[in-house]
DNA sequence: CGCATCGATGTAAGCGCTTACGAATAGAAC
DNA sequence: GTTCTATTCGTAAGCGCTTACATCGATGCG
């Protein structure tokens, strides 16, 4: 593979010429301008991104951190900030953390030691204490999904105390009462969010929170299901359920099903995300919208703007979330 | 950050024995190893792989391309290579190509250009050509679900064929007849085996091919939703209906409920892949299964035991898909 | 005791690029 | 034509590491 020595012996210019057209950067005459860019397609040159790293100290690479790959939302996530990204020419190593606090130190170790030029987390597992270290080390942080009150500044995410709000509330204006709740694992922040958002929305209404209505799933379809199962074992009435995710909502509505309930007749459901699939579970899922693609976009540009200078950028930190009304809630029949 | 210099001269010994000690190559006492060990933890010293990358020629990260990052396919399969690699302290970069034949081209050339060790695609608008050229540059290539004779044993795939046969043939033993097809889009090489594969499974069973119940659909929801339609719109009966992929099932099944039929009572659905919420719909999808997490994890294998010299690995190439029987399809009534 | 041998360690030359600095050239002003 | 300033371009010193080769001691043997 030709190497910039080569393109500047062709040429007939010096190095430094040839690195000054590639990173537009210094001031070159339009004539050997072109006469670089000529010897470079002839030569089918390709700069060598390590060596130009190790050169600038800038690996134009960043690190992301998610708890799964696989699943919905995350992938929708990762596809805005790989484009937003990419389009800018950086590139992203992507790795797994499992929400298992080994591996997310782990692999942000790793992603630091790749001399990522930025973070990317999306982590449940380590503490806020973890995450304000990390952030005075020398590699710039952003976070998802979770507010770290040190580092407000730097969090992206979504308002789950408002998205949990709503879809409580939305039930209660249906008419519903006995709702129950399955929430995410409680010692995750979104799932501790959106629950508390649950709650005073009831709180609002005069409702009294039942924890025999409550069950802590773990954002996997079937702990939906067994919530779901769950409460229909207990002699305490209810006419919905909101479950703290889509995932859940569809473990919940399978379960329902298979003991005989109809759905929204029986018990109203409503889920969290508003993943692709929920809009073909049957029935429709009524359920908030997570605008994960745009708030991956947003990370990418919080990087673009704070990492890579790019001032011009906007970045919206807060999203407020939005109720899909579609099939799987009705008004309580009188 | 500490570099290899500090951690030499605080142990006393040359650059070149802290090198040794860091990849285990050459030989170094046990005692002076020791001291090598002791110095580096004292500074928290990591390698930068960037530099280590520039001086072996080998970036230690594998590139992937994928046509989409969200959906429930992909992250399954990306999920399986990153595992493999991670834990060979690889690096994944991950790419999106949009089932673009410029943005697949571009992607390479940016995977190329990040000088990875190897390049794990796939892509589905380039043609067999482009690959077979790209195999012949510097970067070794594994191709994943698709067939590229020329360069057969770097393919890692699903028998595409096999499956569309099976999922036919167990319609039609169903007793069912007429069987109406909704495809993926036919220039990609998925979709053709898979659509190949249920007219074999006709044919077996002496059943003409109808084109009047063949739909060809984009993999998406909205596509199988239009195909149940535009079937139901025809005079033509049929009973049942196989997908090509889990999503237009899904597609399918909404559309049908829409259109006042039950499933399976009415026709019968079976889908392709077994994605996770493909249990969830209602009802529960009948479908083929597709190891996506298990045929990511032998692409990264390959990659290990080609490019990376680990051969103690075992990589497996052909997976055969297997019929999950659950509950959209029934014997047809007689 | 001298010499060959071998393993442990050091020396130094890159890997392909960026970038501070200075040289060279061109143009402007007189 | 001379001087001065701007601008373009070249020189060379790294970035932090790997690795071929050289060196040095210790060991074994005749």
């Amino acid at each position: 593979m030709a190497t910039i020595y080569e393109v500047s012996k062709r040429a007939g210019v010096s190095l430094a010429t040839v690195s000054r057209v590639l990173n537009n950067s210094g001031r070159v005459t339009e004539r050997t301008r072109q006469k670089v860019l000529a010897a470079m397609a002839e030569l089918d040159y390709r700069p060598n991104s390590i060596a130009q790293s190790l050169a600038s100290n800038r690996s134009n690479s960043v690190g992301i951190m998610v708890p799964e790959l696989h699943g919905p939302f995350f992938g929708t996530l990762i596809t805005g900030i790989e484009q937003v990204l990419r389009e800018a020419g950086k590139h992203t190593i992507v790795t797994v953390g499992h929400s298992n606090e080994a591996e997310e130190k782990d692999g942000i170790d790793f992603l630091v030691s790749r001399r990522c030029d930025a973070l990317i987390l999306h982590v449940d597992a380590v503490s806020d204490e973890f995450i304000v270290e990390l952030d005075d080390g020398p590699v710039p942080v952003v976070l998802v999904n979770r507010l770290v009150p040190q580092v407000e500044e730097k969090c992206i995410r979504l308002d789950n105390f408002h998205g949990g709000r709503i879809a409580t509330a939305y039930l209660l204006e249906l008419g519903h009462r006995d709702i129950a709740y399955i929430s995410g694992p409680l010692w995750k922040s979104d799932a501790r969010d959106r629950l508390a958002g649950h709650k005073q929305a009831l709180a609002d209404a005069g409702v009294e929170f039942d924890t025999r209505l409550f069950f802590e799933g773990d954002f996997q379809e079937p702990s939906g299901s067994d919530g779901m199962r769950r409460f229909l074992a207990l002699d305490v009435p209810f006419t919905a359920v909101v479950c703290a995710n889509d995932g859940m909502a569809a473990g919940a509505m399978r379960a329902a099903r298979e003991e005989g309930l109809q759905i929204p007749g029986d018990v109203s459901v409503v889920g969290f995300d508003n993943v692709t699939f929920s809009a073909y579970l049957y029935p429709n899922l009524s359920t908030i919208n997570y605008p994960a693609m745009q708030i991956g976009q947003m990370a990418g540009r919080w990087v673009l703007k704070q990492v890579y200078g790019r001032d011009d950028l906007e970045v919206q930190k807060l999203f407020e979330p939005t109720l899909i009304v579609r099939e799987s809630a009705r008004p309580l029949a009188p």
